[in-house]
DNA sequence: CCGCAGGCCTGCGAAAACGCGTGCATATGC
DNA sequence: GCATATGCACGCGTTTTCGCAGGCCTGCGG
């Protein structure tokens, strides 16, 4: 009764996803081989671990307490693995970075293009989403947030206070400091309910014209002229189509941080992101409030 | 930068053991094979993992890290199998019980046999040493230990207590009766210093007269009438060639007391073992004290 | 000085593991 | 009712991994 490592590494990602085909793909091998490791994990054993029903592989008791624990075991390379990366003093290899799309494309441009000129042995990896990927299991070093919360084994910087305010097309602005009571279109983000009670209290000809569910796609509308969109400053300013307009006070917005693994935020390959980054959010601070 | 849990795993049986061949025998594979294995780890992480020295791979601080990790990971491998093999109602399968030679050679060779005969199906491994095995790491799943204590994360129950007494061949008995005050060879364990005060002042005749690092040999020593010999209770009434002396009082002893892993306690064939041992212990209990 | 043992590297052939293509079963959608 | 997608089993040929045998180096003891 002997269990190899690896075959316990493959029966966790079998429970976990469900199906020979998606444990494949997230191990990086195929399918079959999967299906292989099963069967001789199962002989090793002498007890059968997955069901083969019609819609996939469905795991008995015992599969499910060795992916417990395969799942304990992941937690420790994972560990292991930053640890590893951490060390060496020398600013070589890999390193992998993740932003919001938009704070990437319209403020951190120049800096990963000066990071890459300054360390040119460094091989950088950007992961522009809006997920927050999850540091400990190294989906990436470092990470550049838009919340207030640094995380839970992570250590943080926080890099600039934000603000957002109402911003349109020069047309939009035009007719609204011509008639401020008149009809408003408004563009907003799908997720929010109804536009604020201060908006409708000063401006009751303000209506909700169209909801998005992507930032990007939102700002684009505002700038075709769609109507007004509430957004970030730093965003509103950026944008050539957009100008500020007065129906929103500037309001307090999440604040933008800078966060790694407590295992790696001293790493040298981190440490030199940090040192291009943070002097250029802070020489930009201002941009980000009113 | 990846790495295989097996090579991980050999790393750290590598560091412990120190040359390609002792990790090699732990691992029950060829040293060719774990000398590829480090290559290929070591190309995976484009570090070097072990200088090579004349006298033997030497790990670097990177193998050392993994190692430590390793040791982690094959903790969380030993709790696994662990409640692998807790698991399962049937009374099949292997079961390792490890107790000192003399226990069983004199006192429990009539539990193995019945228990056998009980449980046909189980395929009882029986680990005589006096060696404290480690039941974390599943060098067995139930230890019988002449000890006091049942360790750390281990369940126990005290089988019985114990007394020492001097025993001697029939012919030292006779002369010690005839002339208490005479000279008095003993045989005595090589770690033990020197005879008890009782005896020298109650017979100062006696002297150690030969030294064993090896009970049984002891045992054999006075049984040959090599000289008295102070051993438990139940060693000295079933050996043949002994009887009881009077040089020294029966004296406390450690207890005999059965134990295994908080785990495996409950599982079924440890639970059968016991229903076996624990009766044929507890209807002999009076044979181990005076 | 030389034989010997421990420890390692290398090349070769066998064995194991792997990827791919094909085919089957079931569920889903038009 | 038929086409399609998902998910898996099986067989074949290839790649990788493994064990084995021979040889090299070093330190040790006669």
């Amino acid at each position: 009764m002997n269990l190899a490592w690896d075959d316990i590494r493959t029966i966790g990602f079998l429970v976990e996803t469900g199906s020979l085909a998606g444990a494949g793909a997230a191990l990086g091998i195929n399918y079959t081989t999967v299906a292989r490791r099963i069967a001789r994990a199962e002989a090793a054993l002498g007890e059968t671990l997955f069901e083969r029903l019609a819609d996939g592989y469905q795991p008995t008791d015992a599969a499910r307490l060795i992916a417990g624990h395969a799942e304990k075991m992941a937690r420790e390379e994972d560990q292991l693995l930053r640890r590893l990366s951490a060390r060496g003093d020398r600013l070589e290899g890999p390193l992998t970075v993740t932003a919001p799309q938009l704070l990437i494309a319209y403020e951190l441009a120049p800096v990963l293009t000066r990071f890459s000129a300054l360390h040119p042995q460094i091989e950088l990896t950007v992961k522009a989403t809006n997920d927050i990927l999850d540091l400990s299991r190294r989906e990436a070093d470092l990470a550049i947030r838009i919340s207030r919360e640094p995380g839970d084994t992570l250590k943080g910087m926080r890099l600039a206070e934000q603000q957002t305010a109402s911003f349109a097309s020069p047309d939009w602005a035009r007719r609204i400091e011509a008639d401020p009571q008149g009809m408003i279109d408004w563009v907003v983000f799908a997720a929010m309910p109804s536009l604020p009670d201060i908006v409708m209290h000063a401006y009751p000809g303000s209506r909700v014209r169209y909801r998005f569910d992507d930032m990007g796609v939102l700002l684009s509308a505002a700038e075709a002229g769609l109507g007004v969109v509430r957004c970030p400053m730093f965003l509103g300013r950026t944008l050539p189509g957009l100008v500020q307009v007065p129906l929103l006070p500037p309001q307090s917005y999440a604040e933008i941080w800078v966060v790694a693994h407590t295992d790696l935020w001293a790493a040298p390959r981190v440490a030199a992101f940090r040192d291009v980054l943070v002097p250029h959010m802070r020489s930009r601070r201002a941009h980000f409030v009113a």
